[in-house]
DNA sequence: TTGACAAATGTATGCGCATACAAAAAAATG
DNA sequence: CATTTTTTTGTATGCGCATACATTTGTCAA
């Protein structure tokens, strides 16, 4: 326990009272000179910012969010930041806020929409003044509250939902298809996948309903016993690679729900002596920042997270200060062919 | 657009005013149920849990923090969250901190000192309960802010500055000396070094310390061209260490800053075909999610990210609401010893 | 000198909420 | 039934700030 000064035993951080008082002026000086309202003297203007400096004085957040019913802060509800592609499209969001004097809140929902319709409810409840989620796809209770709410927010990394509003993302669905389209245009018909898993992530869904119809448009038939879930991580991806090239007639291409799935993939064909491309052809989806140095470099799917970030900051700000709708924009999701998918060998 | 109903054209947020008249009672039962008090009838509460769910209701944040002087929310400042090891932290400390009903205001820096006093201040504006830092050195002027707040703060990721109290980490030095150790150990004695960059990072200095001081405690020499700062990036630890074997009497042992300088080096030396670890012997830093997954496996020091994150949630909030001491925390960092590092071959 | 007007400063109020205190209602006691 | 005690509800106030409006001071013209 600090000893306390009386005339304000615990000391406190300053008001603007206190500015006021100890510069001899009203309250209402003292907030003018933190505004820079034009109509304050100059003379007075010096003494009230000596004043601020000599005790420290900072605006207190909550009053002023209060008194302007405005916090300048965002709100974002990611399944986890534990990924790469999420840490970057946040990280760039972030960027872009500070430039425009906002702030964010993050929290994540661990891939659960039950739990994210809590977390968008005590966002709104801290009072973001808008917010980034991540997908289309929300309980109709996040809804409710989102509507009531009168906040403008963003749905990010999917544009596939064309009858929702306010998202910035790209097509997933089209991701899936394009991956897919590479490979049988390299002559592979035996095309696996290992996709990320489905329940509460529309994202995975669209990826491998895009694998589906691409195999569908090309004539090929659809093996459900090549498809395989798969969270995304490294060791789950190794098993679940390990199990498919188990099978009687191993596949020869292999379209995976992300990066972090195709290297996962590349580790374990690496330990299985399972060459890739020559044996293999792998595509991923995500481009991370890894993936180009991966041996093979892999052949992947550039998503744009960063653009994706910094575009939703100038949106959201902009709906916020003028009013303007989010709109929709679904960005380009190119196809980077590299190391680790080839022709099909006649052999295979 | 929705119809508006009159009394309040702008269908405002409801107010717990508009519950009290919605359920005509005063404003203090409203507050009252909201905030559970116990003194408050079982049919009043019924009736206005009904008006606050039909209505929509949730509390105004600012107005509860101005009148609590508390906000439920911890700022962080770290440098970049495109950092897996700064990911990992931050992803814990927001898990636990929503546990305990708190959120997280997160900002990045850039490594720059001068931006995390601005993004302190903003964050105190913000009225955040407490702080959680990376690193111990700070500029004047941030320690003033930090002083002056009275708000508790952690500094993170590190524990060398054996005069600070606040910290949770694990030592940088000890890193850095262990990783050498072990090269020496293995029988190296022209061991290099990429570290970090040491301007606003004392981490990465730190790591360097240890190295050096390594050196000299087993009686070898350090050769300052065996040293270099590196960002953490894989492109630039492959110039890096391009240079850096391309020399007259090149390391047979490297030390590096972190686990991506490590993995960048491990893809320039399968490029430039150096065997590892026959010909050079590589330790990292951070134990990186895929490390443990390269080829070979790598050899690294882990660092307990979780950890931190999980007891800085814990030490703040505690801090917050029982005023009790942050302390010192300084967690284990053990040696991981894995497949890119082996004893010096006597011909190398 | 006086009045008209502009510039500078102050006073009073409300933002939404929690709560000390006051009042009313209900229950217990004599 | 009156009185005291307890429970329940309401009224008034302040948290720190921005601002509409009121007041004062300064400037200029007549």
């Amino acid at each position: 326990m600090k000893p306390l000064d009386h005339e304000g035993s615990t000391r406190r951080i300053p008001s603007q009272a206190d500015i006021a008082a100890a510069a001899q002026v009203s309250t209402a000086t003292v907030s003018r000179v933190v505004n820079n309202s034009s109509l304050v003297s100059p003379a007075l203007r010096e003494r009230v910012l000596a004043e601020m400096d000599r005790l420290g004085y900072y605006p207190h957040g909550a009053a002023r969010a209060l008194a302007y019913n405005k916090s300048w802060t965002i709100g974002a509800v990611i399944p986890t930041i534990d990924n790469d592609l999420f840490a970057r499209g946040i990280g760039a969001l972030m960027k872009r806020l500070r430039e425009m004097d906002y702030s964010l809140m993050v929290v994540s929902s661990d891939y659960s929409l039950a739990d994210e319709a809590n977390l968008v409810r005590r966002l709104l409840e801290r009072g973001v003044d808008g917010l980034f989620l991540i997908g289309q796809e929300r309980l109709p209770e996040t809804r409710r509250l989102l509507e009531r709410s009168g906040r403008p927010y963003v749905e990010s990394y999917i544009s596939d939902d064309l009858e929702r509003e306010n998202n910035i993302g790209f097509s997933n669905f089209d991701a899936g298809f394009a991956g897919t389209r590479h490979l049988v245009e390299l002559g592979h018909h035996r095309i696996a996948m290992l996709a990320g898993i489905g329940e509460g992530n529309d994202r995975a869904r669209q990826r491998l309903a895009g694998y589906r119809a691409c195999l569908e448009a090309h004539g090929l038939a659809v093996d459900e016993s090549l498809i395989h879930e798969v969270p995304y991580e490294i060791d789950a991806a190794r098993v679940a690679f390990g199990s498919l090239v188990e099978q009687a007639a191993p596949p020869t291409a292999l379209m995976c729900g992300n990066d972090l799935i195709a290297m996962g993939v590349l580790f374990e064909a690496r330990a299985l002596g399972i060459s890739i491309p020559e044996r293999l052809s792998v595509v991923g989806v995500d481009n991370h920042p890894l993936s180009r140095h991966a041996w093979p470099p892999l052949t992947t799917i550039d998503i744009p997270a960063i653009e994706i970030g910094r575009l939703a900051a100038e949106r959201l700000v902009d709906a916020i200060e003028h009013g303007t709708a989010i709109g929709r924009h679904a960005l380009d999701a190119p196809l980077i062919v590299r190391g680790t998918t080839a022709a099909k060998t006649s052999e295979a």
